[in-house]
Parts: structure tokens; sequence; C-alpha cells
DNA sequence: ACGATTCTTTTTTTT
DNA sequence: AAAGAATCGT
């Protein structure tokens, strides 16, 4: 245990552990300037110096990833038995703990299930049909997530179902303009579907998202006691929080007034989730005297990453102004790379990721890299791009394991023990597998549900007891098999037995993998997914929050009569827990692919942030310019050593490809300032490998400049493409000044170092034999399948004048052995077809006139044993679009490109 | 009721 | 381009 909580602090920093237990502090922490060390600081010096006993602190995080490394820190500054005592987790699973136990106290039964977005919508879904006539007759168009979305905003601020009514909102004068007819409509309608919504809950013993934080208010507004225990309360990204969550951290801190939050207004990308900035004011409105104290030391990040962050961050006029100082040098520039295609750009990536692990000499490994994204959907051609040069990546992503269609069956039907009202988890499992229950019979289900007032779980049930009569189609028939399982976990689950059997047992019952394999293609992925699931299970002792019997000493109110059963605990933490939470081993050696707002509160030695364009940064829907900004600033500042933004002037969205300009964030800031960001890669020196060392405390791993000559060689040898790519990196550093950076698409295409990246694409295969065989020469050709040397041959007779790529290239048609053969087939008389040298596609066979050892004419040519052919795609598991394998050749009509 | 086929829509960010 | 919804035939 360490026991010296002040070292190491500046004095800002200490300022803040040792502010006064009783004060109201407000930190602003900006990027890097160690928040959460001076929050676990905090704790630690509130109970070791001033004596508060652990139990009485609570610590609210953002992510449960965030308790649990905050759980880790104080554990060496306080050990291991106060830190368990420590109220520690997010919003929510706080909310969900003391719901647990005093659930009649607002209403509510103590199995009640976590209704997540997916079953939400569900329900909106259903409820929306009732309204659909109305809709058409007025022709508008609602969708339900949009009135999912709208009801967690209400929510989030903690307005009911009345507070949507129009005629309130105008009385409210929220509205001062009359709002148009058709939004008057849609307020009144999602009024009335709030409504119902809540009625569906409250029936199905369940609470949304938003409810936990809702009924958390009600639970500690309405008995004070149960906060009793608290003396003080920290929140961190403070910036984050909505209405309700604030009143949530008032209602915890009522006792003793006692508050401690960290937040940066800068930081600030949750708006659209109801985030309020303004509660920063209004905490100092609502609490006295409330001190602020500025952390404007950065410990992250180079100067000159700052340095561009900062002026990026700067464009915001409306921003409380800032300053944030660097402790490191300035080091390499980030770097500011435009390209032709996202393809392009994904290759340059997996190719500069490998590039930079030689010219560090080994000292940053896979592990070190985060390509950070606006959006999911960009991971694709980077994630292809990498596994092409068979670099590791994993994709932090958000619930998508708790999503999965194989892991919400057997949810359903552990929810459906615990909690026999919950509607959404038996319309799921009534008909998995297949029993001949479809949508009619369960409809009518639901509805003999509502009439009886009973759950749809016991409809089915008094059916087959033969107590109430059958539907016409057999129910009764079709259904008794999954009551009697239902029953027989239900027994089970009685006799404590644990989640992981539990499954198992289900898995028998519903012979749930003989269903996966009759019903689905991919049935062996998903079925090692079940098994992810059972390991999860056995995995989750106690959940993300582990609360030592919270407040029952002190009310007086029923506690416990409901017990956590261990089956409880474990679908809580399976609603709660966010992917992130759980981390594999092996995870340090990959490539981070991430979204930015997953990347709030991390850091990486190399970011790397594609698609900075605008319709991207800021996304082209969105409805907050500043917000957009703000997320790119948080992609930026977490680096620690080196930053790349690229851009592509064209790239596919909704179907067709879209032209791109650089965002509007950074090309504001190259008007006034073109020296934050360089053109081209760094050749690393040896003061910047230093200096990287430093700043991620790897001196002992500083490789000697004969160490980084061989990792470049051997990069060299392993990219066959490489050398050429190289050198021009190389000699980059003395280009930089006196080429400028090509900007607009004609200057891509003159940019000498542009090649290099393409020339990969000279490889492909003949996507239409038809088209090659015939007699019109084609302008272009489309090559896609490298498996037949005779197409390759046919291309070469068709005289193609350009070729080009196909997006995809199947795994299975990509054996190296006939790729070898294939290598033959660059002897293409590229230039033959009156193509103007400087068109559009002209580089892909023009790549750079300087010494090039390959470019002996103007035809390119590579053979096998040329070491400097590129490396052919990798054979290894890569699951790219098209689905089916058609062994033969698609069929698809000839495009020409435009 | 279900599977296969065609059509339509749809594209942020997440506890 | 790919997932989802609606439609059709069994």
């Amino acid at each position: 245990m360490n026991r010296s909580w002040l070292d190491a602090l500046n004095k800002e920093q200490s300022d803040c552990v040792q502010h006064s237990p009783n004060g109201p502090l407000q930190i602003l922490a900006g990027p890097g300037s160690g928040k959460t060390k001076v929050l676990t600081s905090r704790i630690a010096f509130l109970i070791m110096h001033h004596g508060l006993s652990p139990s009485s602190i609570c610590a609210v995080t953002f992510t449960n990833k965030a308790a649990n490394e905050m759980r880790a820190r104080l554990v060496k500054l306080i050990g291991k038995d106060r830190t368990a005592q420590v109220r520690m987790g997010t919003f929510h699973s706080i909310c969900a703990l003391f719901l647990r136990k005093h659930a009649t106290s607002v209403g509510l039964d103590g199995n009640f299930t976590i209704c997540d977005a997916d079953e939400s919508k569900k329900l909106i879904s259903n409820l929306l049909k009732s309204h659909k006539d109305f809709l058409t007759s007025k022709d508008i168009s609602l969708k339900e997530g949009t009135v999912l979305s709208m009801i967690s905003k209400a929510k989030a601020k903690g307005q009911g179902p009345d507070d949507l009514i129009p005629q309130k909102l105008h009385a409210a004068k929220t509205a001062q303009r009359t709002m148009s007819p058709i939004q008057d409509d849609i307020q009144r309608i999602v009024a009335e579907i709030y409504k119902c919504y809540e009625k569906t809950l409250r029936q199905s013993n369940s609470l949304d998202f938003d409810d936990l934080l809702v009924f958390g208010v009600k639970l500690f507004s309405q008995h004070p006691g149960l906060a009793r225990w608290c003396h003080h309360v920290l929140v961190d990204e403070f910036q984050d929080t909505n209405t309700t969550q604030y009143e949530l951290m008032r209602c915890i801190a009522a006792a003793n007034q006692c508050v401690t939050v960290v937040g940066d207004p800068d930081q600030s990308i949750y708006g659209w989730r109801s985030a309020e900035i303004a509660n920063l004011a209004k905490m100092r409105n609502d609490f006295a005297n409330v001190s602020q104290i500025f952390l404007e030391q950065n410990y992250r990040s180079t100067g000159s990453i700052l340095a561009a962050s900062i002026a990026m961050i700067s464009q915001d006029k409306s921003r409380i102004p800032k300053t944030l100082r660097t402790t490191h040098s300035l080091g390499p520039r980030p770097v500011l790379r435009p390209f032709p295609s996202e393809h392009d750009e994904a290759s340059f990536i997996a190719y500069e990721i490998k590039r930079l692990v030689a010219q560090t000499g080994g000292m940053l490994t896979y592990g070190d890299f985060v390509v950070l994204l606006r959006y999911n959907a960009i991971s694709r051609s980077i994630e292809s791009a990498l596994q092409k040069e068979r670099i590791p990546n994993r994709i932090l992503g958000g619930h998508k394991f708790f999503e999965r269609a194989e892991i919400k069956d057997l949810l359903a039907y552990l929810q459906l023990v615990d909690n026999p009202q919950f509607e959404p988890a038996f319309s799921r499992a009534i008909n998995i597998p297949s029993r001949g229950i479809g949508e009619k019979s369960l409809a009518e289900i639901l509805s003999r549900a509502t009439k009886l007032n009973i759950s749809p779980l016991a409809v089915i049930e008094r059916i087959c007891d033969s107590k109430i009569p059958d539907l016409k189609v057999s129910v009764k028939r079709k259904a008794s098999p999954f009551i009697a399982i239902v029953r027989t976990l239900k027994k089970l689950a009685a006799k404590r037995t644990s989640p992981a059997d539990l499954i198992t047992h289900l898995l028998k019952l519903t012979d749930y993998e003989d269903h996966l394999k009759r019903t689905q293609p991919d049935w062996d992925t998903r079925w090692e997914n079940v098994q992810e699931l059972i390991n999860f299970a056995s995995e989750t002792t106690a959940g993300p929050v582990s609360m030592s019997d919270p407040g029952a000493s002190q009310d007086s109110l029923s506690g416990s009569d409901n017990d956590e059963t261990p089956l409880r605990l474990f679908l809580q933490s399976s609603m709660l827990s966010s992917e992130g939470d759980t981390s594999n081993a092996d995870d340090n050696e990959k490539v981070t692919l991430a979204t930015c707002h997953a990347a709030k509160g991390l850091e990486w030695p190399v970011v790397i942030i594609p698609a900075v364009e605008g319709g991207t940064f800021p996304f082209y829907r969105t409805d907050d310019i500043d917000e957009e900004r703000r997320l790119l600033y948080v992609a930026c500042t977490r680096a620690q050593a080196l930053l790349y933004l690229t851009h592509s002037s064209k790239r596919k969205f909704a179907g067709d490809a879209k032209r791109k300009d650089l965002s509007e964030f950074v090309s504001a800031v190259l008007q006034t300032d073109q020296s934050l960001f360089a053109d081209n890669p760094h050749h690393l020196a040896p003061s910047d490998r230093q200096l990287i060392a430093t700043i991620l405390g790897r001196e002992e791993l500083l490789p000697d400049q004969t160490e980084v000559d061989r990792r470049m060689a051997l990069f060299k040898h392993e990219n066959r493409l490489s050398p050429l790519y190289c050198e021009l990196v190389d000699s980059a550093s003395q280009a930089i000044g006196s080429h400028p950076t090509p900007r607009s698409e004609s200057e891509i295409n003159g940019n000498p170092y542009m090649p290099v990246f393409r020339s990969s694409k000279k490889f492909f295969h003949v996507e239409n034999t038809s088209l090659v065989s015939s007699h019109h020469k084609p302008a272009s050709v489309v090559l896609k399948d490298i498996k037949n040397p005779e197409i390759a041959a046919a291309a070469v007779s068709a005289k193609a004048s350009r070729i080009s790529i196909a997006p995809y290239a199947n795994k299975m048609n990509c054996e190296s052995t006939t790729i070898k053969q294939t290598i033959l087939l660059p002897h293409l008389p590229l230039q033959t077809n009156g193509v103007a040298p400087n068109s559009s596609h002209s580089l892909m066979h023009e790549p750079s006139s300087r010494n090039d050892p390959l470019q002996t004419s103007s035809v390119t040519s590579i053979s096998p044993q040329n070491p400097t052919a590129p490396l052919p795609i990798a054979g290894s598991k890569r699951r790219l679009g098209m689905g089916r394998t058609t062994t033969g050749y698609s069929n698809k009509k000839f495009k020409t490109p435009a």
C-alpha cells in the first residue's frame, strides 16, 4: 500500500486532493491532466486523512470500465479491503442496486427485469401500430427509433408523458413560436405512446435504462434515509451527466452536501443523449460555496499534438477559454494526409502501422495503435486492410455481444424464469425453437393476457392446464413443451443453481445447438458465442458493482425480502455491462478499432483518425456542430506520441460514392496556421524515439540504431511493395516545404508519394469474362478473380487501358498458389487506349518516375521472383460482404468508371 | 406458419 | 452495399 497520497501531484492536483472534505468542488480537468489520479487520491485522502468510512463514499463513473479502472488504482492507494467498501459504479448500476433492495418502496418488485433498447424498440413498435391509421391519414412517417429517443429524452429531463402534450409545452413557454401542426400531432402521439409504454413496462415488471435513473431519483427523494450512509459523492465525467443524473447526485448527496465533480466542457460529447453542460453552472447555484480548480497541465501528449488539438477546439467561439500546458517537447507533428479513395486510406493506415513498429525498433507494438472512427461502419475498409496485412485487430465495441440473437434467445428464457411477467422475453422465447406459434397466435395470447390482466406466460400455463379454453389453432399442444422447459428451469433456479448450469440445462432442454444448425448458416460462430456466454456466467460472481449491503443498517424500510439470487445478479450484469469491461489477455497485441465516443477517457501512443471529412466530421445530420468538433478534439487528445488525420476525396455512403472534402474543423485551422500539421509520415529521428520512450515510460525499451535498421530492413523485405514506399517516406522530410500538401484531386494525382499506396491495385482479377473475350476494347476492366490465369491472360489481350479493383476479394479465390500464377498478369499494355496519362486513374500505372527500380518502361512488370512485388492478399479468415460463395464469376454488368 | 424472394430503407454516437 | 420489411408461394 502506498501511503504517500500527495506525492507526484502538482500544485493544482494536490489542491484538489486536499480541498476541504465539506466544500463542494468542481475540478475542470483538460485531457490528460490526471483527473483519475486526482479523483482516486482524493478518495484515499478522505478516507486515510479525514477518517471517512470507505462505505460512506460514493464514486460515480461513466462506464463500468472506468469504475474497474478506478478500483484498481484505489487498491494501490488504500488496499483491497477498504476499496471493496467504497460504493462505486455508474449511475445506472448504483440505481439498480438500490432499487433491487427497496423495490417495493417505489411500487416495483425486486425481480424487475432491465429492458434493453432493443426490447424497448419492439414494445414501441407494437404500440405504434395502433396509431398507424392516423399517421397514414396525416401522411406522417414516425419511426419507433424516433419515438423511443423522444421518450428517452423526456425521461432524461425528468418529464412524464403529460409534459410532452403540446398544450403543456405552450403553456410552459418552452415553445414560443407555435409548432407546426405536424409537430403538434407527433408530440401528442408520442405522449400517448409514452403513457402506454410506461404501462406496459410496469405490467412486465421491468425498467428501461432511463427508468433506472428516474426510479432512482424517486426512491431517494421519497426515502431520504436510504442515502444517509453517504458522506461524499464524487462524479467523474460530469460534463456528460443529464438532468436526471444530476438530480440523482443531489439526492445521494442530500444528507451532507459534499460533492466533488470532475469534468471538462470541451469534452462534452453526449449532448445527443441529453447531457447538460449547464449542470456545471446549476451545481454552483444549488450548492453553497462551490470551489473551482482548473487542471491545465497535460501529461499525456506531445506538444505538437496538443497544439493542433487546441487550435481545433479554439474554433468554438462559445467555449469557456481554457489553456492546456504541456510537459513534453514538441515531437513529430500530427500528420494530415489526403487520399483518393477510402481503400487507399485504409491500406496506408495498415502500412503505416507496420512501418512505425519497425521505425521504433519494436518499442511500439500493435497494441499501441488505435483507429478512431466517427461511426462504426467506417471500420469495414480499415478492418479488411488490416487483415490483408495480417495485422491483428479488435473492435472495442459497445454492447454487441449481448445484442446477438443467440445470446438474447437464451437470456429471454432466463429472464422469464426470474420474472414471469416480462413480456419481451416471453414473446421471444415462445417460438424458439420454432413451435409453430407465429405472429397471429402470439398477438392473441398477448391480448388475452391484457384482458385477463395476467402475464402472457400465465395465459399459456392456464391453457396447458386446461383452465381456460385453447385458441383456434391448438396452442396447447404446441406450447406445452415450452411450459415444461420454463417450469423445469424455475425449479432448478429455486434450488440456486448457478446461471452457467442453468444455461447448460436450457441448451439441452431446447436442443439449442440443433436449432442453430437448422436455422443459421453460421451456426458454428454462434455456438461459440453461446459457450462464451457460459464463460461469462461462470465468471460473474458479483457483477460490476459490488457494494456491500447499502444502507441496510441505517434505514427501517423493509429491506431484503427479495434476496439476490445468482440468476438475478447474472441477468443484471449482462444488461448493464458493456463489452469493454472484460478485456482479453491477447488484446494488448492488437490494433484497436473504436468509435471516438468509446475512446473517451482512454489513451494510446498512436492515434489514427480516418475520414476527417465534411459529412463525417461534423456528421451530416448532427444538430450540434460544436459537439462534433469537441468529438474530434477528444479523439485527437487520446494520442500520446503520434497522431494521424486522414481523409479521402471520395467515400461510399448510402450506396454510392460521394465526393468529400477535408473537414472544416481542420481546414479552418490550416487557414490560420499551416504548420500545425505535417503533410507526410515522419521518418523518425533518434530524438523522436527518445521522446516516445520518455512519454510512454519505456526508456528500457529504447532501441539502438542497428535494431531499427534491422527492423526496417525486415519490414522492407516482408512487404515487398514497400521499399518504394519507404524510400519515398524516407525522403519525405526533405520534401516538406518544397512540396505543398495536395488538397485537390488533381494535386493528389500528381503527388509523387501517392502511387505507392495504389500499386497493390494492379493485381486483381477479371470480373467479367465475357467482357474480356469480347471484341470491343473496353476502356476499363474490373478485375476481380485472380484464380484463373486464363482470365488474366485474357485481360492482357483485352488491352484494357485501366484496371480497377473490385472492392472485395473473396478468401476462397485468393489462394496464394494461384496468385503466383497470376502475377504474370501485369504485362498489361496499360497506356494503350489513348487515355490521358493524367486522367484520374493515371497513377495506377505510373508509379513515380523518380528512381523506381521497377519502372523499366511505361509497362509495369512484376514477376513472382521480384522481391518488390506486392504482398498478395492474405488468405486468413476474412468475412467480407457477399456472403454466398458463387463459384463462378459474377454476372454483374460491367460498369464504366465515371 | 414458414422459408424464400423481392422490395425498401437506411445509415452516429451508448448506459 | 447491406440489413430489414414486405410479399409470395408452399
